[in-house]
DNA sequence: TGACAAAGTTAGGCGTAACTAACTATATTA
DNA sequence: TAATATAGTTAGTTACGCCTAACTTTGTCA
């Protein structure tokens, strides 16, 4: 077939994957620095990453060079960040998270829950989505539903 | 307050923790064997793993004796195995998932989406289940609305 | 009661993922 | 162009979580 074996990527890969897919945006270079400072880790650490996806030819990586993504790098990144958005707004617009808080857990949540669930879940999160527009405002409802509830339970830390 | 600062604990040492509520069930005691076969890890990784909870007030553990929660180690169980009920329910009985799918992504979930988002995310199914029993059947619905979908695109892996 | 099996632990190793500190390369600019 | 600042790498350390192999403890039963 066209792509070759998807090597399954590590949660902490993937980050770095979308990292450099975000920030490279179109003309498709970074720096370690930028990784460095959007993921939050040292530069030491981001050279790792870089060797490891270089591995799996996912960037095209020299010291001392630019950054970018190979094809591949690009479609798998791509991927990865498309499911991200849709759960990081199903965080923000449907449950009502803070940004910040829904950003993180989105990066999280497909290495955690796993293809098949992310799957259903995006089509249930199309589903609300869809139903709030041409029928009932399900996200209205949750939030009124949410406000009856409050003060009748304490949410312990 | 009442509670001691409560140790945040890894992603593996909540699953060794569920597992020993739930083996031990209401005589409170189990056996590393046990434990072991339930979360298909080795015999050695669950001494380690009992050493860590030790520590941290959660199991009383004397080597070569049988093992038991203490008294807060069965309230943090508790509490985590409650959680992780809600959201398997949730994925098998909504998302419509299979039940090792959808338990395993339970224990994930928790440590990967992080508590704000669980909580809310608790309500939302509440509000979904709720809406099933007393309004329109959105669980109904978004099964056809799945149907309609399916065919129409390719799920990749 | 002593041998054996089962249960449990210890020791040592591996992979991942992060860190700091120190080094090297590159870029800027006086 | 030489000094310096910035960027990037290397080496070494730590922590976690798992493993296997070998050892110890405990319980059983002939």
């Amino acid at each position: 077939m066209a792509g070759m074996k998807k090597t399954k990527l590590s949660a902490s890969l993937e980050d770095y994957l979308e990292a450099i897919y975000n920030l490279a945006g179109d003309s498709n270079i970074t720096r370690s620095r930028d990784i460095a400072g959007q993921l939050g880790v040292s530069r030491a650490s981001v050279t790792g990453a870089l060797r490891a996806l270089k591995d799996k030819n996912l960037v095209h990586y020299k010291p001392y060079n630019y950054i970018s993504l190979t094809e591949s790098g690009r479609i798998a990144a791509a991927e990865i960040a498309n499911k991200h958005d849709i759960l990081k707004s199903f965080f923000i617009d449907v449950l009502g998270e803070k940004s910040a808080i829904a950003q993180s857990a989105a990066c999280k949540a497909e290495h955690a829950l796993g293809p098949e669930i992310i799957a259903r879940l995006l089509s249930f999160i199309e589903f609300v989505n869809h139903n709030s527009e041409n029928g009932r405002n399900l996200v209205e409802e949750f939030r009124k539903f949410c406000g009856t509830k409050r003060n009748k339970r304490k949410v312990e830390k």
